[in-house]
DNA sequence: TGCTTGACAGAAG
DNA sequence: CCTTCTGCCAAGC
């Protein structure tokens, strides 16, 4: 299997989006690895960005590895506070207390 | 068909 | 900390 199968890809990541508690944040990588394709990264980018509002998907909590959130939506600093997300001087997330391990809601 | 783009990651300067 | 570069891949043109 070369190639992820477009469909089933965009269900695993939107599946593993709606599993992130509030107040914790997640990487792209993070969740391509999750997903058994872990050098399609930016093809998580591509999913969240077009993701179907009806879907209502917390998509807000998926960062950059760096805590970086998405240009161009201002609006996902002001989420990720209100849920109690650490944010650093330089506005990016402090991934340090904020990322989520998802192996942690399974023990 | 081939080049450019991007809600990425990681290393380097 | 920030910018630039390379590797990565699918989508758009």
């Amino acid at each position: 299997m070369p190639r992820p199968q477009h469909d089933t890809f965009y269900s695993d990541i939107y599946s593993m989006v709606t599993q992130i508690p509030a107040g914790r944040v997640v990487t792209y990588g993070e969740l391509a690895r999750l997903a058994g394709w872990p050098q399609h990264a930016r093809m998580v980018g591509r999913a969240l960005r077009e993701v179907p509002p009806a879907l209502h998907l917390p998509c807000h909590r998926v960062v950059n590895a760096a805590g970086r959130t998405a240009p161009g939506w201002v609006e996902q600093p002001q989420l990720l506070r209100s849920e109690g997300v650490a944010f650093k001087s330089n506005g990016c997330v402090d991934m340090r207390v904020s990322a989520w391990k998802p192996l942690e809601s399974f023990v």
